[in-house]
DNA sequence: GAAATAGTGTCTTTAAGACAATATCAG
DNA sequence: CTGATATTGTCTTAAAGACACTATTTC
């Protein structure tokens, strides 16, 4: 039963390879919404297309490193912690031969991305307003940024913002704001309070309530 | 910022690529503890260790594709649902070159594997009853072990008897046992019940009360 | 004082933990 | 009947949902 080409002695360079990408799903939280950065593709067929910022893993580099290497290069950004997702496979995903895509996600504050976005390569995408921009990925992104979401939405509702989005220090009010965006629906504010302040540590310090009562500010644990 | 070397008309033929590997961690349970699946290697260096079964991913061949291959063709089984878990990528861990492991798992009935188990080129080893075997794995594969045990784990929390390791009708009795080996931990009875009963479907039927009195027999929902 | 927002209290519902009580079998 | 197991009931505790109330600011 065993197959003759594995006999000992065979050498990996015996078998046909594929090419390995990694794409990555930068999602940040602009205007109550949950965004995804794109960038537009430059360097193949799709040119000119918005796509996800993605490259080929090179030789001795990790995942990891691949993924930072292409938010530096493409996006001028400097992602924090790229979390793998999976490995996208379907044949005929990619046009370009055989390619397997290794889905990242990452989360970035929306002033980390602003440089980034003042070049007319780079843009956000709201992934609840813009779905036909969306669906329209080449190459299977829209089922990356799918993923990505919803990862997202399981870490936010685990922790006081993880992603670490919001400038510290903050508000419960922004704080649930935030979950809000990123749920996608409201949440009730009580027992918002009572899920997240045992997770916060409290500043000293109160808000400025230019509308209201002040707020005590608070930072993550 | 662009890198040159991915100006347009660049082939993908101009990068070298990785060798991909699939290895699958397929679990089982007996005598009361998770176990997984090893076979023999047979067509690498490491002749004669006990490691997962895994092959090399071949062109025009899905992911999953190649799992299912590779446990026909070296443990004789047909898995059934095998699962992505991750990419392993870490340099080093293949002394065979350059190569990037997709971890899967599966689970599978122990009475799938009896007829696999008579060769002595596959075994079963308990993961909590025999861990210098199981760190003792070539090609990192103590890790892919840790990260299956705790997705099933993770799955069995949530419903019953996910992985259909047990022979229809069953008792509570035979399902709590089930759960508590996957958990590495007593159950409470009746909590037990509580969350499962509303997940099964009950036959008419009752078990022979061989000792005590006799239980209903359930089926997965 | 009115509007707005923050912070606290509490009632109800739901689910889990921990037992206790009852039911039904083999011997 | 006794021993063993299954099934049901209930008390307590913890957490969430849903409100209501009080407190502190700006205007």
């Amino acid at each position: 039963m065993k197959d003759s080409k594995n006999s000992p002695g065979a050498s990996l360079l015996d078998y046909p390879r594929p090419s390995v990408a990694v794409d990555t799903a930068v999602l940040t939280v602009a205007d109550g919404s949950v965004c995804v950065l794109l960038v537009r593709r430059e360097e193949d067929h799709q040119h000119g297309k918005w796509a996800l910022p993605g490259t080929f893993l090179r030789e001795r580099e990790t995942l990891a490193d691949a993924v930072l290497r292409c938010l530096r290069d493409k996006a001028g950004i400097s992602g924090r912690v790229p979390r793998q997702l999976q490995v996208f496979d379907e044949p005929g995903r990619d046009d370009r031969g055989w390619v397997l895509s290794v889905a990242h996600v990452d989360m970035v504050p929306l002033t980390d991305l602003e440089e980034a976005l003042k070049s007319n390569g780079v843009r956000l995408a709201s992934t609840t307003g813009e779905p036909e921009l969306i669906v329209g990925l080449p190459y299977g992104h829209a089922d990356i940024v799918a993923k990505a979401v919803e990862w997202l939405r399981a870490a936010y509702a685990e922790a006081p913002d993880p992603g670490a989005l919001l400038d510290e220090p903050f508000t419960l009010r922004d704080l649930r704001e935030l979950h809000e965006a990123v749920a996608g629906a409201p949440l009730m504010r009580d027992t918002f309070r009572r899920f997240m302040e045992p997770k916060l540590a409290g500043t000293g310090q109160m808000s400025d309530g230019t509308r209201g009562r002040p707020s005590r500010l608070w930072v993550r644990g």
